[in-house]
DNA sequence: TCAAAATCGTTAGCTATGAAACGATATTAC
DNA sequence: GTAATATCGTTTCATAGCTAACGATTTTGA
């Protein structure tokens, strides 16, 4: 079964978060940008953010899905249809923000796997929904209590008051850029 | 030429980072955790994290990457040859924290798009080297320039100390989790 | 010295992912 | 009323990503 790593870096940085003097050397010399152009607060805000996001996935999938077999993407449909109980194939591909072909892909693995099925409407012959089934709903309740367990793992580093703090100004990244 | 979408989110908040009604009421019924034992820092935390990285990736991809058909992945690895020059496709492997077999094939697709060639090592015939192309060199100088605009960008709304702030807690964590 | 073990990169076989094309169905315009 | 258009889900074809198996080497050990 497949498990998603992807932990791509795109800096080397070392221990403090400092560029490494040849990845300065050659955004200096060979991109032709001095130094003092570069914003490496920026840098590091964003690297910190990725490492942190993949670190994230991986140990979700490698803890706990791969339990099922399930990816962090199929583990998220899941999850809208134990919230949502039946959905659109339209609206889960808007709510998890991947693609119509990628959700009716991952919905059939889905299927063979027994967690959900679908059912085109009887009135509007294109649409198609798809429902969690019993079995999926046992996986659910199974996995997400481990799940949430995993993520206060994750930030349990941080007191309360840093989390509320990352998560707001977190949120206002969000915010600006409408991601 | 296919560009990485992905932005999965689990949970499905509203603008104020608050799970729905319907995530609480299933979340306590089914998974039987009673609200009081959820912890809604950490969700949020977590979830605007995940949020923020694909954010990024997907700005990237679109705005920057597109240009000559890389993903995410593919920048990195060029990347790091841009600032090594050459480096064994083992070591390449470890620098982007992707399987070796992934190394293979993107090397393979980057080859194709003469970006990069490989050689092997005369004195011992199991390793082979990347090395990065003149071409590919151009791409970095035109694309990283760019990317590194984006990077100020989406981290522009907030403050040099907000900056450094959320950089310092996220160090943390990466630590602590050893990702 | 030479067989066993270790190392390295590629291939095979799987799921995931997107864009674009397609086929079926509904809706709109005239 | 029917032809054009829009909508929806699936299929197709490409890359990305993993594990496991493999083939070619090199190193080790007795």
């Amino acid at each position: 079964m497949k498990i998603h790593k992807e932990v791509v870096r795109v800096y080397s940085f070392n221990e403090d978060g400092e560029l490494l003097p040849e990845e300065k050397d050659t955004i200096n010399q060979l991109a032709k940008m001095p130094l003092d152009s570069l914003d490496l607060e920026a840098v590091s805000v964003v690297t910190n953010i990725y490492r942190v996001a993949q670190g994230l996935r991986n140990k979700m999938e490698r803890e706990v899905l791969s339990k099922h077999g399930l990816s962090w993407t199929s583990f998220s449909i899941l999850y809208d249809l134990w919230i949502w109980k039946s959905v659109e194939t339209k609206k889960l591909a808007e709510l998890t923000a991947v693609s119509k072909a990628t959700i009716s892909n991952i919905t059939k693995t889905l299927e063979k796997k027994e967690l959900v099925y679908r059912k085109s409407d009887s009135r509007d012959r294109r649409i198609t929904y798809v429902s969690i089934t019993d079995q999926g709903k046992l996986v659910m309740e199974e996995l997400y209590p481990q799940f949430h367990r995993g993520e206060v793992d994750i930030v349990s580093s941080l007191s309360e008051n840093e989390q509320k703090n990352v998560s707001e100004l977190l949120r206002r990244v969000i915010r600006e850029n409408q991601f």
